[in-house]
DNA sequence: ATTTGCATGTAATCTGTTACATGATTCA
DNA sequence: TGAATCATGTAACAGATTACATGCAAAT
């Protein structure tokens, strides 16, 4: 479905880019709900400019360091918007190798089950702060038809869903504990 | 990582199955965690086979429709309890095409975006459905240390999980209607 | 008789990760 | 001067999907 093509052009489409900005945004930005290495970047870059896509110009950093600077063509965005409109067919439930673990916990001890329980609360707390943090730098909701507004709705459904996930985790601690 | 042959390895541990058997467990039970397709199980039994950790006798249905019955060996238990100990590191974000095009919505008219939360949401409204419909096979709390307990804090997880879906996409509806 | 479900496999392809590989720039 | 960061790429491998391929059994 090359997804990765298209999560590449729509940020292409909010400004130019060289390979290694797309990378940091994929780690910061848009890391709730979609990721991907330099290692898979870079060859999708080369895939979109043969197909017409894309188009880089090369820029020099300092006195020698080169770089890849690139931005959308016409055909890219009407691509880009084709997919848009293009309805999103349910998927399968994301593998979660934690729930599989806790399907299978009748194998454990209740302590091994606590500590499991525990260890995976901690870490989703912390990501529900850093969540939270994130979505201090709105100081109100954003306009409609703004780069931000989008911004916006996804990262209140990364908050939903993390403390959607603390809640569970208590939830079965709870049922453990009381059983 | 090889969770596949962790996922198998425990439903192999409640009982000695099928290929067919386990591809239907995918599709059925653990749909909400992790699934695989025929033809990445059958390669993986066979590499089970070998590695000896499950072992199968051939077994016939009718008068000449052969099938291989699999169960797990003494070392695929040891194996599997090593896995289920082992703390899961916290993973990315799962990808999710659907929150990526809401990203991207100010390329979007507005009628295009309600259109697209809409279906999205009454796709959700049933798979809360239908889990919920699941729930009712439990009458009450299975008792803890059975295999049931774990099926049922996974469907606990798996409706709670979809309530906020379906709470997220609301609000994305009225953020969109009220700015 | 025909369709649906039971039953098992392989081949080609796509997607993604880890590791390998290199070199410039900036800041402490 | 050394570490962190900027910057770009390839190779090997792992994981997963789609399509190809076959045949029996049960129910209608």
């Amino acid at each position: 479905m090359r997804t990765l093509k298209y999560a590449i052009l729509g940020l292409m489409n909010q400004k130019q880019m060289t390979g290694y900005d797309l990378t940091k945004q994929f780690e910061s930005t848009l890391n709730e709900f979609w990721h991907a290495k330099h290692s898979q970047i870079y060859p999708e870059l080369k895939k979109l400019t043969e197909e017409g896509l894309i188009e880089y110009h090369t820029e020099i950093s300092g006195s020698s360091l080169k770089k890849k600077v690139y931005s959308i063509t016409e055909n890219g965005k009407k691509d880009l918007h084709t997919w848009l409109l293009k309805s999103v067919p349910l998927t399968h439930t994301p593998k979660d190798e934690f729930r599989l673990k806790v399907f299978f916990f009748s194998n454990l001890k209740t302590e091994e089950e606590l500590m499991h329980l525990q260890t995976q609360l901690s870490q989703h707390e912390d990501r529900l702060q850093h969540l939270r943090q994130n979505m201090k730098k709105f100081s109100n909701i954003p306009e409609k038809s703004t780069d931000e507004f989008g911004d916006y709705l996804v990262l209140l459904g990364a908050i939903m869903r993390e403390e959607t996930n603390c809640e569970w985790l208590k939830k079965c601690i709870e049922l453990i504990n009381c059983n």
